[in-house]
DNA sequence: ATGACTGTTCCGAACAGA
């Protein structure tokens, strides 16, 4: 089985893409991040025309998460338990659409789009922290109430744990740049050292990029970011054949500045 | 080429991404 997850900017402007990707990819499920459509914009028709099952969560034109699946689609869940809560001076916090969870062929997938920090003293930094606390903290109770569960927390993480995931990271430092932060690293970390997943990606692409931005020529200098994972419980890792990074989509005309991560288990 | 982006909203400037 592939499990693959991918930040796509905006699913009505990569409608043709992703369709064509599925094609090709012949993954089994697909954690998509930045749909950034409400439901009544999502494109269901695509994923339907693909034989895959969707869910998706979006409450406006920022974030959105969904998973699409092939090998089934249940107990679909829309933000996880304890998820914080967004809100500019005077607003009423909103639980932003940045998580959605189901079970694909046993396994519990999470499609995560995890906060943009903004800035190291931005509020939105707290709640970066603050929101994959929290998230761990659910971790942490699937696995005391069952050490042996398969799941897997896939997308958008926002942090570029090492030095060498990012292409310089003399300018991030210089810029005072978010993603390579001491409490971002730590936040990010704690999900293996203290919960026991692993990023089951990296031991098969150290040194590839899953990011590049779209300014100044990012992607011609293959000056990237690696800040889209897969975390798996130890049940699942222990079920990974294989990892990639599949570079060729963030190609030509109309890409998304992200390109899909893809992990093959076995059945 | 001495700078070079993309998307949504409701039509053009603001906001967001990282």
């Amino acid at each position: 089985m592939k499990i693959a997850t991918w930040n796509v900017n905006s699913i009505r402007a990569r409608a043709e893409r992703v369709e064509e990707w599925l094609d090709r990819s012949d993954v089994d499920v697909l954690a998509i991040q930045e749909t950034k459509a409400q439901e009544k914009n999502f494109p269901y028709e695509i994923f339907d025309f693909m034989g895959y099952e969707v869910a998706h969560f979006g409450l406006s034109q920022w974030n959105g998460v969904a998973i699409a699946s092939r090998v089934g689609l249940e107990d679909v869940e829309r933000t996880f338990a304890g998820q914080p809560s967004f809100a500019k001076p005077g607003d009423t916090p909103v639980q932003e659409a940045r998580a959605i969870g189901a079970t694909c062929a046993g396994v519990r997938i999470w499609s995560l789009y995890i906060p943009n920090g903004r800035g190291l003293e931005d509020p939105h930094m707290a709640y970066k922290l603050e929101w994959l606390k929290e998230l761990r903290s659910n971790v942490d109770s699937w696995l005391s109430a069952d050490a042996q569960a398969q799941f897997a927390l896939v997308g958008d993480w926002n942090v570029a744990p090492y030095d060498h995931d990012v292409w310089d990271i003399d300018y991030f430092r210089e810029h005072q740049m978010t993603h390579v932060s001491e409490p971002e690293r730590d936040a990010f970390f704690a999900f293996m050292n203290k919960s026991g997943l692993s990023d089951v990606v990296r031991p098969f692409t150290e040194g590839e990029y899953t990011y590049w931005d779209y300014t100044k020529l990012r992607f011609p200098k293959n000056e990237g970011m690696r800040i889209d994972f897969q975390l798996y419980s130890p049940a699942l890792t222990q079920r990974v054949k294989s990892a990639h990074i599949d570079r060729e989509e963030r190609k030509g005309k109309g890409a998304s500045d992200h390109t899909p991560v893809v992990v093959e288990i076995a059945d």
